[in-house]
RNA sequence: GGUCGCGUGGCCGAGUGGCUAGGCAGAGGUCUGCAAAACCUCGUACAGCGGUUCGAAUCCGCUCGCGACCUCCA
């Protein structure tokens, strides 16, 4: 397969073309929730900015083995070490099981991706589940010579691996500027070095996860489970390892130094980071508390929110925007959004009710050269949108024959919306499918419509326009075009 | 303080040396009994100051403003 896909790599700081390492196969690696507390529309945004990565490599004809990951341990409350496990101090709070806790917040993420309509991964796996490899994976850093015990905890030895590796590189930073600028914080004596980082921690009593290990009882360190589990499902040497900005350091620098350390090699070979979204300009953040759940978000039941967003009004505003810039949340960019898919929405349903002609005078060839070309440039998504947008316009000038197409492009340009808009950016249709309705509302549509039209022949308007407005009540739109009329159910 | 990034028309947001991004809002028009929808036309924007160049929003320098990471976070 001839690759025109073009990736911007963070390791290298360029876009690189797309070259998997074991075609048509392709190795996708995301960092997924922490299931100790709802999502919030940041990690959405993250998620779905995957979602689209993954759906355009299926797209493109690879076979995608994408695995995201579950955190159900290992996150620490407080500041690193003397802290406390994040979902065993709210299972205490709650009075509940920690596996309650994380069944509890994986179901609800679950339903969330559902709503978004993000595609599930091929393989979910959690870190409680790969006690065993992650012990493996200590024991092979320390064979290595970049790990050492204290007193049942394993710490993995940054200078003496930097000494060795280049570390820092990911995220640009160089080990000195970082011994200068870390924190002192307590708890922290047993390690030999303010930069190690904890590969596998003693389990203090009372500390409710645990699990039997060659160094005691105790809980596998925050950064180990992406390392195992990817080098477990998908090789020492992958493809495309993605996740927030805001990880890119320490989480994934940490990632590659364990690969390094206990693989030899140091895992993907292209980093992608999703940016941010932002709320009047700061960061979308659990500790800021400036997050909506996505219930909040749907009903509008939240201070911040002038009204409920449907789940694909969030989707197209979300990837109106380019995965690597922030974006900026507001009411009126939203609000604009809902119109704007609307209308895409409402084109694509024309295409399907135009007519064909004998010839054509529109190029949906070249529509369908753009959609990839937009897509190829580094999931440019707003571009792609951009297109299908001119590809809007074209069906209703096809509708309203102000343009032309042959019944074989008019195929290939529903064909291009249903590549493009439904496969690959995922969007869905939002009718309030009700089945029993179905059938019916059509014929009784035609009955209503037929009444005002002899209305309208006959110049009574007050009665014509009394339907109309009536309909309008009922979120029903009429449409009256020089081919007839037709109508709309918001 | 260290490292990195950003600043585009009323709003959101692409582009990154010369060629219309797009959406929303606004103005005018076509159509219509009227309205809506649809379509057409329109704004001539790139923080500021200098520099490189035939030519810069796009490259370089400085200034101002904003943000991210350096601590769990997508």
């Amino acid at each position: 397969m001839e690759s025109t896909l073009k990736i911007y790599n963070t390791l290298t700081r360029q876009k690189e073309t797309f070259e998997p390492v074991n075609p048509p196969h392709v190795g996708l690696y995301v960092c997924g929730p922490t299931v100790y507390s709802d999502v919030h529309l940041g990690n959405v945004r993250s998620f779905l900015s995957f979602d689209v990565v993954y759906r355009y490599l299926r797209f493109s004809g690879y076979k995608v083995r994408y695995v995201r990951n579950i955190t159900d341990v290992g996150h620490l409350v407080d500041d690193a070490d003397s802290g406390e496990d994040k979902i065993a101090k709210k299972a205490r709070l709650e009075a509940l099981e920690p596996m309650e806790i994380v069944q509890k917040y994986t179901n609800g993420f679950h339903e969330v991706m559902r709503i978004f309509n993000i595609l599930p991964p091929s393989i979910e796996p959690t870190a409680t589940g790969h006690i065993i490899e992650q012990i493996d994976m200590v024991q092979k850093i320390i064979a290595a010579g970049y790990g050492y015990e204290v007193d049942g905890s394993v710490y993995f030895d940054v200078r003496k691996f930097s000494k060795d590796h280049p570390y820092g590189k990911l995220s640009g930073r160089n080990i000195d500027d970082l011994k200068a600028n870390t924190r002192e914080l307590d708890g922290q004596s047993d390690k030999r070095d303010s930069l190690d980082f904890a590969i596998w921690k003693r389990a203090e009593k009372g500390h409710i996860m645990r699990w039997p290990s060659p160094w005691g009882d105790g809980f596998p360190g925050w950064h180990l489970e992406c390392s195992a589990m990817s080098t477990k499902y998908l090789g020492k040497e992958f493809d495309i390892h993605g996740g927030g900005m805001d990880l890119k350091f320490p989480h994934h620098e940490c990632e590659i130094a364990q690969n390094v350390g206990a693989t030899g090699k140091s895992g993907p070979r292209i980093w992608m980071h999703g940016n941010m979204l932002t709320v009047t300009g700061r960061k979308m953040s659990k500790s800021e508390g400036n997050g909506f759940t996505p219930e909040e978000l749907i009903t509008g039941n939240h201070k911040l929110l002038e009204q409920g967003y449907s789940p694909m009004t969030v989707r197209f505003f979300m990837l109106q925007c380019h995965y690597g810039s922030t974006l900026d949340f507001s009411n009126e960019a939203l609000r604009a959004a809902e119109k704007g898919y609307a209308r895409l929405m409402e084109a694509i349903q024309t295409a399907g009710k135009a007519e064909a002609s004998n010839s054509s005078t529109v190029d949906i060839d070249k529509l369908r050269t753009d959609c990839q070309a937009a897509m190829d440039d580094d999931f440019n998504t707003p571009v792609l949108i951009s297109v299908l947008f001119e590809a809007a316009k074209t069906a209703n000038l096809i509708k309203s024959g102000q343009e032309k197409a042959t019944s074989a492009d008019l195929e290939k340009l529903i064909q291009l919306f249903e590549d493009y808009a439904f496969e690959v950016l995922g969007f869905s249709t939002e009718k309030s499918v009700d089945s029993a309705d179905s059938t019916l509302t059509p014929g009784l549509m035609d009955l209503i419509i037929n009444l005002r039209k002899s209305a309208k022949l006959s110049k009574d308007y007050a009665t014509a326009d009394q339907i109309r407005q009536q309909l309008t009540a009922l979120g029903i739109e009429i449409k009256d075009t020089p081919e007839g009329t037709d109508y709309k159910i918001n």
